[in-house]
DNA sequence: ATAGCATGCACACACGATTGCGCGATGGGG
DNA sequence: CCCCATCGCGCAATCGTGTGTGCATGCTAT
């Protein structure tokens, strides 16, 4: 069964014309009651303010986008392949943040994936050459990213989460991924660890990359070595962690703490000792980041480096926004501060309370 | 230290205009190639594209929006509180529904919040009335819904994510959530529960009724007794189910099997039983609803109502897209079939492995 | 009394695209 | 050979809003 739901866009549409013809006056004046134009007089800007009431005005946003030449929309660039990301709780606080501010200060927030692999400049093209969007925020802090140099070759609005090399006068906000690492690492290293591994992510992505500079620094400075099957690398996924921990369970000397680069590969590390029948922290001491709310509710729960993500994406759409409106920016690269969140997975100390 | 980083807008913009000078065509020329108009020679169309791929055009979708009157953009409007969606995994996997499909239609996504609480309708009536969007899928499945009330007068491509009783032509895409809780409920008899209590959510959402009514109906045909005090209500978080946990523990007569109403809440129940140190299943056996990608990976994992979340968001995303561009819909509510999930927190019989 | 200025508003054009209509050129059929 | 259909394209209006300019009017100052 068909059903004729609507019929024909006969949504009528109240103008700026409509208000002028009701009170009296050229839609030039509307337009300058709307905007507070001084030289409006108290009278008719009462007037024209009522009719618009009475009539439901409401100003068409792509003919006043289409003169302004603005359009009070940023986009959020989401790096290919988005799964992961969708998938880690992580994404929601980061988009909290951002939405939060974006929101207060009067931006709409578009969300934006590529049509198909390789077409991430195609779509931001068409977004921000077809002036879609005011401004673009990156997820996608990939070590030599097209998209970043197509958007700094046009000088377009555009800060990065995360960090990049090439371009250093993009904006960023990040975190110190270096000391960040190097904090986990030595929390294990005081905790009496000497066999420590590093369960990694994607080494393309430059927050892989900085967590094991920490990594590698941590145990270098304490005398430890990085033995080379102790570091796996691997996806944003359970199922890296699962495998990891597979595999570092099956060497002949297998380390005993273990930093993860992400909670939920944390959650899958964790989840594949127990059904193993391993204890943790005893026979593995875990410490990951991103600091999700499950974290503290997993069992036992789990150590984690708070990353500030909230704080992320707030303070990304507000650089971002500060260099649509005023074109300064006080710095181009912002560091949130992280903190350790320690817990029973890499406290052996801890008495068990079951 | 200010850093001035773009002069002025400078960005220059091709416009039609600047292609058809070029081609020694007229800008409707330009405009019948865009659009591939059929009466337009092979030889000027070759050209035209040519000239436009050297000058880098792209077509303003503001110009094109105001003209056209189509935005080829949707808006997903958050409810208020957001705070509790952003922080479940659930949210994600339905925004990668909706984002997937939408994307694939050729349509944007804006993410949308009430500026204020209950600024709803006047953040809704700004992209609606002023024709920013094309249709919106709303998340808020409240009962009386003044936004839902809005929508249908305006007579405005709407798909709710959920459930309303008060608009019955208002397009939907659901789940059988009485069946679900049902399900869940029945699994708990049939694993020889009698006493089964019900964690659920805010009253006021449709979701938590129909849970709530499928949970006595089982209870009512299996003729056990709903009693009052093993029915809590709570919101989403984890602390909702750390909370209800510590009372139904406290009473007198403690339920053996529960039903919760989000995983999430079922994470801070199965905490809080772990560090108080009763065992799951044997001392509380739990089920909970959505199936978010960690309830296989607690300890026990988490049986759960798959609730197909993507295909959720992928349906409401098509339903929408398809009302606005043929304007007839095939149905105008759209149940996706849910699926137990049953894991060690709700099978007594399994042998534990540690 | 009149020049001068501030005030309040309308006119007209612009933003960048789409599209109905019309006009010249071409070609084929009677 | 002429008429008419078809083809290929340009002209001009239009979408809804913003804004520079100009023209009245009324008030103040000399």
């Amino acid at each position: 069964m068909h059903t004729r739901l609507r019929d024909g866009g006969s949504m009528i549409m109240v103008t700026i014309k409509d208000i002028a013809k009701a009170a009296g006056v050229s839609p030039s004046t509307v337009s300058r009651v709307v905007s507070n134009h001084p030289r409006i007089s108290k009278a008719t800007s009462q007037k024209v303010k009522r009719i618009m009431e009475e009539m439901g005005y409401h100003p068409n946003m792509m003919a006043k986008s289409l003169v302004s030449k603005t359009t009070q929309t940023l986009s959020i660039m989401l790096p290919r392949p988005a799964e992961e990301l969708f998938q880690d709780f992580f994404f929601g606080e980061l988009l909290r943040g951002i939405l939060t501010q974006s929101t207060r200060a009067g931006y709409d927030m578009l969300l934006t994936a590529a049509t198909s692999p390789g077409d991430e400049i195609e779509t931001v093209s068409r977004l921000v050459l077809g002036r879609r969007v005011d401004g673009v925020i990156l997820l996608s802090s990939r070590v030599n990213d097209p998209l970043i140099d197509m958007l700094s070759k046009h000088d377009f609005p555009t800060v990065l989460i995360g960090r990049t090399d090439d371009h250093p006068n993009i904006l960023s906000v990040d975190n110190n991924n270096e000391q960040a690492a190097y904090d986990a690492t030595h929390h294990l290293i005081l905790q009496g660890h000497e066999r420590i591994g590093f369960v990694s992510g994607p080494p393309s992505l430059t927050v892989a990359q900085d967590r094991m500079k920490g990594y590698r620094r941590a145990l270098r400075e304490a005398g430890l070595q990085a033995r080379s099957e102790w570091i796996v690398e691997g996806e944003f996924l359970q199922q890296s962690g699962y495998r990891a921990m597979s595999f570092m369970m099956s060497l002949p000397e297998r380390p005993s703490g273990l930093v993860v680069i992400d909670d939920v590969v944390g959650f899958g590390v964790l989840r594949g000792l127990t059904e193993l029948g391993y204890s943790v922290p005893d026979d593995l001491s875990i410490v990951s980041f991103n600091n999700i709310a499950l974290s503290e509710l997993a069992t036992p729960p789990i150590s984690s480096i708070d990353i500030g993500t909230y704080q992320l994406g707030y303070t990304a759409s507000q650089m971002l926004i500060r260099l649509i409106q005023e074109e300064t920016v006080h710095q181009s690269r912002i560091i949130i501060p992280h903190r350790l969140i320690v817990r029973e997975s890499s406290i052996q100390a801890l008495p068990k309370r079951s």
